[in-house]
DNA sequence: CCGGATCCCCAGGGATACTG
DNA sequence: CAGTATCCCTGGGGATCCGG
């Protein structure tokens, strides 16, 4: 393990976190809950198997993951986050509200996955009026589809597709995260390739949170 | 730049920020303002000085830090965060915090420069009481000398001397650091080597903010 | 098909020396 | 002081191969 030297905790923190796709393996085990190998690779499309195996030994030696030989129905090992693996979600919070505003840039060639638009709403959006009922909303965006739940004051996100949704909301990434997260307008979505259909109004309910540099739209 | 090629804006905020050493230089950006060069450096034993300039370079490209051509007595180059920059202070909060779980292992050859100390009450703490008055402790760890003001309900910390403290805290850094976010008491910091002298009251004011996995001490 | 291990190659980063 | 230039080495990307 590469250590930068420093009795600094943030200096620390990156001696185990630091190394790439590390803070993404983090991620995939947040989002998707204990994963198999393979569950793992393809939610990190990009990273070298032997680097995956290697970092997962070096995760579990730091305490960060545990390593269970799973129960029957799947007979493998199964990767889960420890206590202190759950303790990062403020990290990856605070990194991906950041890296919000790198979102509008059109990268074509980049890979996309449901889990990663799911947990925007969840971490970077309040429920602006917790009294209404509840809602739900399908979300589609490049074929991969995710339901986004508005109950008990909470927003809460799951991968695949509602029974009754009240609203559904079809189009590119950019479309779709755009106008979760509040930095593009209904108008601007729709002009991205996003298509709406049901109540436009759940959207005045998703409030971004404050964030530096960005505007936040009116609830 | 190396890209994960990924849409999520945690992969993207890693393209920009997960190269090693960028963080650190983000963290003594924000903690001693402006630098020079050799500032830049001194705050980060270990570095190549080649890395640091190319480093500089790629975060003043990618809108983080600026560089100004400074006024006559410097007569020299100062780099800055930007707006971009300084909102990575959360991320950097986030990751001291989890960070804290990993200073209490001894390592005797790590560096250690006062502002790491200094930016631990003041993020990770809070005054438990401040409806009283204000207050100051003077820091002195491994030689580096830093001041802890209590007032207006805040903590705030600079580098330096106090000229009348009510507190002085003496010790390795492990000791203070202990001590100050709450991870060990007052009898077994100074069974770690450190001396306390003045109103040790002043400690039970420091609250340190909750965090997974770490007992607080109570207030 | 899953869960890796092995091998080769290249770029990012460390150490040092040098320059305006 | 503020970098630049050079060399070298390791971490990581890519493909292939192997045991269950």
């Amino acid at each position: 393990m590469r250590t930068y030297g420093q009795y600094c905790s943030i200096a620390r923190a990156l001696d185990v976190v630091g190394d790439r796709w590390t803070l993404l393996m983090v991620r995939e085990l947040l989002l998707q809950g204990p994963c198999r190998f393979t569950d793992l690779k393809k939610g990190l499309p990009g990273i070298a198997a032997n680097l995956l195996s290697a970092r997962l030994r070096e995760l579990e030696a730091a305490g960060l993951i545990t390593r269970e030989d799973a129960p029957p129905p799947v007979a493998t090992a199964l990767y889960a986050l420890s206590e202190d693996g759950l303790a990062l979600e403020p990290v990856l919070k605070a990194l991906g509200l950041w890296g919000l505003r790198l979102m509008t840039t059109e990268r074509p060639d980049d890979t996309f996955r449901a889990q990663w638009l799911a947990y925007a709403p969840a971490w970077f959006a309040t429920d602006a009026d917790p009294g209404a009922g509840p809602a739900v909303i399908q979300v589609v965006a490049s074929d991969e589809p995710a339901v986004i739940e508005l109950r008990d004051g909470g927003i809460h996100t799951r991968l695949g597709r509602a029974t009754d949704p009240d609203l559904v909301l079809d189009g590119p990434p950019r479309a779709v995260l755009g106008l979760l997260t509040g930095v593009v307008g209904l108008e601007a979505a729709v002009g991205l390739g996003l298509s709406a259909h049901g109540r436009h109004d759940l959207l005045t309910r998703l409030r971004p949170v404050a964030q530096d540099g960005t505007r936040a739209r009116g609830g």
